[in-house]
DNA sequence: TTCCGCATGTAACCAGTTACATGATTAC
DNA sequence: GTAATCATGTAACTGGTTACATGCGGAA
């Protein structure tokens, strides 16, 4: 139960219609928490409701009218209660964990080939976001607010996405025969 | 809809009552997969009747009787074939890394002590797989089959509480005003 | 006597996913 | 012509959580 709070912090930063979050949620935001538009509409039509955000119709020619969303001072009271909540630790899940432990009742190297994968797509997630670092915060030290807060999440995403590189590796290294005892390229990192 | 085939894989390595199960949920499998015992029961008669899982009824005296579930050939065939079959990249879900976001909206050194509070609980963490590791894998050079397998996963537990324990100095120490600069202990690496 | 471990479940609920639906404009 | 972008939604379903329920034996 906090895509709500998501939502209220995305609103927070910028008033926004519900296409505009969904799409946010698969950027920058969407590095700790996802949301498909429709579930997006869904949860804003109970915020609505609860009294957390208040629309305002805006007509455009040549599209679609939209309902842009903005923070109530009841949305901001709760925002500001949730933040000083505590929170759960979350529960990771990894299908692909679970296939590793379970490996050897299958093909091991199907295994290792599916790691290889899922590291390549993480290699080019890390990229992304060291270059989303490099372009948007050129200057951390300099950081301040919710600048700084936002360079944090992002170095977060950074940091568990080499951890997670490192790990693939590993298992890749102890899972490959290895005829050849070579490393796999670093250039990642 | 994984959990069928995290308890494929448990019960692969041994025969359980859904009791059992649920518990091992709670230590090393539920390392990357969790459940309660409920949500075990439910999936177990799913899968029973499905007829990959067959339970044999184990009387006790001083006790409950029990059901003792095993993996039927068609269980075996089926936890084959997923692993061969490509997996999700996982949604990462956390609240923590939201609140961190928000946080301007709110009180940062509010944020900032439940960012504190989630590292003891990381480091904890980490201090028990690394006793783990220690305890169950002491040479894991040695290490083949379904027992490597186990350490690997270990392995991945360890690196990404690492991962989010240097994360979360790093969030702390950018929203602590520091009068003293001075780091925190490194007693857990 | 009170709590913990063993052992199994049902029922209600909630969050999120997937499929379906509409409709205009703009870029290739 | 065809796909992508903007823009909003409904409906059915699924996976998982929370609350509730039962009952014995042994340890503190």
């Amino acid at each position: 139960m906090a895509l709500e709070h998501a939502i209220l912090v995305s609103l927070a930063e910028r008033a926004s219609t519900g296409y505009d979050l969904a799409r946010r949620f698969d950027k920058s935001i969407g590095q700790f928490w996802t949301a498909t538009h429709q579930q997006v509409y869904k949860v804003l039509g109970r915020m609505d409701a609860n009294g957390w955000v208040a629309a305002t119709v805006v007509a455009q020619d040549a599209r679609p009218d939209k309902k842009v969303y903005d923070l109530t001072d009841t949305g901001r009271a709760e925002l500001q209660d949730w933040l000083a909540r505590p929170a759960e630790r979350e529960a990771t899940r990894s299908d692909l964990a679970v296939k590793i432990r379970g490996a050897s009742y299958g093909d091991p190297a199907a295994v290792a080939a599916e790691v290889r994968r899922h590291r390549a797509d993480h290699a080019g997630r890390l990229e992304f976001y060291l270059a989303n670092e490099k372009r948007e915060f050129p200057d951390p030290s300099a950081l301040t607010g919710h600048r700084l807060h936002q360079w944090l999440v992002l170095r977060g995403g950074i940091t568990l996405e080499r951890g997670l590189i490192d790990w693939y590796d590993e298992v890749v290294a102890a899972l490959t025969p290895s005829s050849t005892p070579a490393r796999t390229s670093e250039e990642d990192r």
